[in-house]
RNA sequence: GCGCUCAUCGUCUAGCCUGGUCUAGGACACCGGCCUUUCACGCCGGCGACGGGGGUUCGAAUCCCCCUGGGCGUACCA
């Protein structure tokens, strides 16, 4: 009993552990985002952490307040919940101002009154002459520093020795720091910038693990000097590989729909996204199948592959199908009643939609093919594609028909096992086979040559309405 | 260009740290078969990879070096 009580109480500790998300609100949540926040959505709920969520809204003229709102809505429908936050960086600016000011008074930082086209012009030439595009220190030991004249503020940074950490996912990274430019911390306007603001940030709201995207490597050894230079204890670092197109470039909206609320539309289930971005960089033995319960319960940085891993649609799409054959009848019934109601779909005095849905479920791949497949449920009038009709509502099929209609007329329940009952009298007393009447059923009932069976959709439309449609199709053999 | 980094089937990956059990395993896709009332599902089978070259070693996918290729960065963007 004790071990058992002691696990317990191991799995549900409280861990001092504090990650966090920090897009930039300039658009959509797009899939390297929300994998981003996936991992630390579940290292903080497996280790009992605090998920921290921070808007990057520095870039006043890039951020708005939809793509902020477009962002939370998709955390929301993956089911990535936060428990602080969210912050915004603008809302913080006093903060950021009296750390600047503090690290100018100490000389970590300085006034650069180089204008963005002399740097410009300094760094094209550097570059054409074969030499580091990085500034050249012009104003870092200037003896006056005017304050009412337009200037920017740069921390400066080591120019000798080597800045390394040890990155949870990939390893020992280390800079020479000469590599190192003194960064703008500070806008000419007043502004304060990305390098900076993430640093304070990030200290001040106590993050000790920051996982983000491998596109932040090579800012990792920016930063950690602003810690030091500002007293705060470093952080631990994990920077997850990039996922690439098709073609192993930048995944981009050319790669086809990168926006995760674009998948919901699209029909996807959240968790066949969470499910399919997991595994997209990290791995647990053989297994493929994952609950968000059972990523809290195994997901391990540990288990985290180095390299950039290309988006397959294919795969996300496998996925989905399997949650929708194994999902719960009711959520994916519902689901799939907002589409048909989106598509224009009037199912109030169709058949009873949980069972329709159950017939579609194992022949569709999203909800939106599972709504257009349980249109011709609900249609007044079935338009019979012209291949379908024809090839199987020929004139020889009257008979057949009119016997179909007579023994599906003579049941006293309409079940499956019924109707397939009286397909098996009919056949009897006609000599028929199956062949020579069912797929012209098929047609009349639906209007084409692929749907659930016979006996299913019989059962699901009833008789009256399946023989109102059979009698239709009678009408127009030829 | 320079810096950082990565490198197993077409794709996601297991294996690599602690060399032999790897004639390299799984999954998606693809191909074939079975099942079958169509279409699917499902099941079975197949195709398919250690980027190249040097080492080290009795032995290397696994360790080391070089090359090549990819990604990222190199902003008064984040």
């Amino acid at each position: 009993m004790r071990p058992f009580l002691f696990y317990n109480s191991w799995r549900n500790r409280m861990s001092d552990l504090r990650v966090r998300f920090a897009p930039s609100p300039t658009g959509y949540l797009h899939i390297g985002g929300a994998r981003t926040a996936l991992f630390n959505y579940l290292l903080a709920r497996k280790e009992g952490g605090t998920f921290v969520l921070r808007i990057e809204d520095t870039d006043v003229a890039r951020s708005t307040q939809e793509s902020t709102d477009a962002i939370l809505q998709a955390m929301d429908w993956l089911g990535l919940s936060y428990d602080e936050g969210p912050y915004y960086q603008s809302q913080r600016s006093e903060l950021y101002q009296e750390k600047i000011d503090q690290l100018l008074e100490e000389g970590k930082a300085y006034r650069c009154y180089c204008t963005a086209e002399e740097l410009e012009e300094k760094r094209n030439k550097a570059q054409a002459e074969g030499r580091k595009p990085k500034y050249d220190g012009t104003c870092r030991d200037r003896a006056d520093q005017p304050i009412d004249q337009p200037h920017v503020v740069r921390f400066r940074s080591p120019d000798s020795g080597e800045t390394a950490f040890d990155d949870k996912i990939k390893g020992r990274i280390s800079f020479d720091n000469d590599e190192l430019d003194d960064l703008i911390i500070r806008r000419t306007d007043g502004t304060p910038t990305y390098n900076f603001v993430v640093v304070i940030d990030d200290a001040t709201m106590g993050i000790n693990l920051v996982v983000r995207g491998d596109d932040h490597v090579n800012n990792t050894p920016r930063q950690i000097p602003m810690y030091e230079a500002l007293g705060f204890p470093v952080p631990e670092f994990a920077h997850v590989p990039m996922i690439l197109g098709a073609d192993k470039s930048r995944l981009s909206k050319r790669h086809g729909a990168t926006s995760v609320m674009a998948y919901r539309d699209l029909g996807y289930l959240p968790e066949a996204m969470v499910n399919y971005l997991v595994r997209l960089g990290w791995s647990y033995g053989d297994e493929e199948i994952f609950s968000m319960d059972e990523l809290i319960e195994k997901f391990s940085l540990d288990n985290v592959g180095r390299s950039a891993g290309v988006f397959n649609p294919e795969k996300l799409l496998w996925l989905n199908a399997h949650y929708i054959k194994n999902g719960d009848i009711d959520r994916i019934t519902g689901l799939v009643a907002g589409h048909l109601a989106e598509m224009g779909v009037k199912t109030e005095n169709g058949p009873d939609m949980v069972a329709v849905v159950r017939s579609l479920l194992e022949r569709a791949q999203t909800l939106v093919e599972l709504a257009e497949g349980a249109r011709f449920y609900f249609a007044d009038t079935i338009e019979y594609e012209e291949k379908a009709q024809n090839k199987f509502l020929t004139a020889d099929k009257k008979e057949p028909l009119e016997a179909v209609i007579k023994h599906l007329e003579a049941m006293a329940e309409c079940t499956e096992e019924s109707v397939e009952q009286a397909f098996a009298a009919m056949m009897e007393a006609t000599g028929l086979k199956f062949g020579q009447f069912g797929p012209a059923v098929r047609v009349a009932l639906t209007g084409t040559t692929s749907s659930p069976s016979n006996y299913e959709m019989i059962a699901i439309l009833g008789i009256e309405e399946s023989c109102k449609r059979i009698r239709a199709a009678i009408e127009v053999l030829k």
